[in-house]
DNA sequence: ACCCTGTATGCATACGTATGCAAGGCCTTA
DNA sequence: TAAGGCCTTGCATACGTATGCATACAGGGT
């Protein structure tokens, strides 16, 4: 009654022996209909459901994904949790979760303690979506031979580490880069940026797709700041950019969450209509960026084509793929409202 | 190398019995500080880890807990599984997700199946956060001793699902109550009312403290609509609350995520100002009802309340605790920008 | 010198399941 | 009728750890 029935129990009801009832709740096992039916007429009748993890303990596989996240405030990772716990469970795994808190800069110690808890319960892979692992947890993982797949960011320049484990980003650069042509086209020419973390490869990436396609425009960043992928740091960091008399006229922050934090710093503290005085683009489409009062106009990352591609990942890497890829995915540019139409200023 | 090291192999390097090893990792276990060091001398050099599963099958205790939810785009959940889930690190435990998609009213199919596959996982303890459990599931869960705590929802009234699991709520019916007194305060008549599901505990509760505070005040409910707690749904419930010439003067949403949706609906598409022409108030304060362009006033949850409540009742209840308790987390009313201030049209 | 107490250690077993192996049964084919 | 092949079934064992029990040892008190 404390603890759900054994196989041994329901064996015994069955008058079979503990391995048909083991063979009945496995698939494509050797078993006759008569003796599958006696067990599972017993199996109901004691309430009983297969211990999975005495079950794991055998196969060598627990069907348990750890997903490693730190930051859910930012609406894109709910989506990431909802969308891959779901298609997991279809598929017959569950999704362990852990979050690191990024409370320093240095975060690789709580990381390093995190994933040594993970690896505890002989997780088949690992997700990683909100925080970098040092190239000592890489090198550990790939020892274990725990598939890692980095989910929005890629390792570090180290080439250990990106040589030991997969990544799933969409196209940041090119992202930038439309990003930069699009405000170009519409005659902004005194250009900001607000930047996630510095060494964030997302942040750095759009960063560069950015600031090369401006470049290509002969136009230069006007003014750059960091705002940390918080909401409270893209708030100060849009006050900085604004401080002086000669403000910019159009701002690329590095994702949605922040973007909207700058909105709100540009409207109701500073006073400026948007996209009027100042247009502002962002990255990710989170749907508070549909939303009515802010119609921020963004580059599209798919969730479901990012989330589809890392369980693709997770796949390979567990068949025994030794090879890591590093799956880009294509985004676009959604216009909503934030980004002026046209202007006379400077026709191109 | 493709699995970690064994308790065996690292008792035969550091000369000493297996259970040596296991007590070494075992606080509070009888091992002398010679053979202590020796034993993890011998585990740092294998990269040794405990097996998490080998050992939940001798202790029983899995030191998992399950979290069900289904919603996730309205940020309270978000917030909800970052706290607890770090609070439950913190105590050596770890959160199992579990999406339950509630594409159909009648939930309780898939919610079943959910929950069949939680209890494989032995999990000491489930919350379920965004969906009814079935009385069948309940008493299920009961009789095989898990622990279940309702988190921001109360058993139907089947007294067997009541008498067999805890929950947490916050006080719905005062939080309802006190919006309907501040709306009176306001001088507002035309009162509506957005409920979010007709079969949820917090919807059911915070509507009935709103409509016996209004009667109190000798004003009945102007309208009312159902917003299935989506953000679609709240829109379409919106529209139909001001479908009509006679229009309500104020609005309370059953939560801010559906209260947020109603806002777009009344500006940008009705072209109605808040609070000047309506008044808007909400449930939850989540992060979105703080953004300069809502400034919605609220009722607050406290999520660490909430949290911390629901942590220390799942412990009862894995204490062997039998008797289950109901929770009720006070709440208060949060004043921003989206309800008017005062008004000359009936003084109170 | 003796006994008692307390600590440290190893042996054996148990947790609940999956699976290789051998044996048995049935059907087919010659 | 006999041999061969396929489908079932049970037995035994293994997965990696925790823990009761017995033993061994050290130390202190009388």
């Amino acid at each position: 009654m404390k603890s759900s029935a054994t196989a041994q129990e329901v064996a015994r009801l069955a008058q079979v022996s503990q391995s048909a009832v083991s063979r009945t709740f496995t698939p494509g096992a050797s078993v006759s209909e008569e003796t599958r039916s006696k067990v599972l007429v017993a199996a109901k009748t004691l309430g009983y459901r297969p211990n999975a993890l005495a079950r794991s303990l055998i196969t060598q596989r627990s069907r348990i994904i750890a997903l490693v996240m730190s930051y859910l405030e930012n609406q894109f990772y709910p989506l990431v949790i909802e969308r891959l716990s779901q298609k997991l469970q279809k598929q017959g795994y569950h999704v362990l979760m852990f979050i690191s808190d990024l409370n320093d800069i240095d975060d690789t110690d709580d990381t390093d303690d995190v994933l040594a808890e993970i690896l505890q319960y002989q997780v088949d892979g690992i997700v990683m979506a909100s925080t970098m692992l040092s190239s000592d947890l890489a090198k550990n993982c790939a020892d274990s031979g725990v598939p890692v797949v980095l989910f929005n960011r890629v390792a570090d320049t180290s080439a250990l580490a990106r040589h030991t484990t997969s990544s799933v980003t969409s196209d940041n650069y090119r992202g930038g880069r439309m990003v930069a042509e699009l405000l170009l086209v519409r005659g902004h020419r005194r250009i900001a940026f607000v930047a996630g973390l510095e060494n964030s490869s997302t942040s750095i990436e759009r960063e560069r797709g950015f600031t090369e396609a401006l470049r290509e425009g002969d136009v230069s960043v006007f003014r750059r700041a960091v705002g940390h992928y918080s909401f409270e740091g893209a708030q100060q960091a849009t006050r900085a950019l604004f401080a002086g008399a000669d403000r910019p006229d159009a701002v690329f922050v590095a994702n949605d969450h922040m973007a909207i934090a700058a909105m709100d710093v540009l409207r109701f503290e500073l006073g400026l209509r948007v996209p009027q005085d100042v247009s502002v683009i962002g990255f990710d489409d989170v749907p508070q960026a549909a939303w009515g009062a802010y119609q921020l106009s963004t580059v599209v990352q798919s969730v479901e084509e990012m989330v589809d591609a890392t369980v693709a990942l997770l796949h390979e890497q567990m068949q025994g793929e030794v090879r890591p890829r590093n799956v880009v995915i294509p985004c676009r540019v959604l216009e909503r409202q934030s980004v002026r139409a046209a202007t006379g200023a400077s026709p191109a």
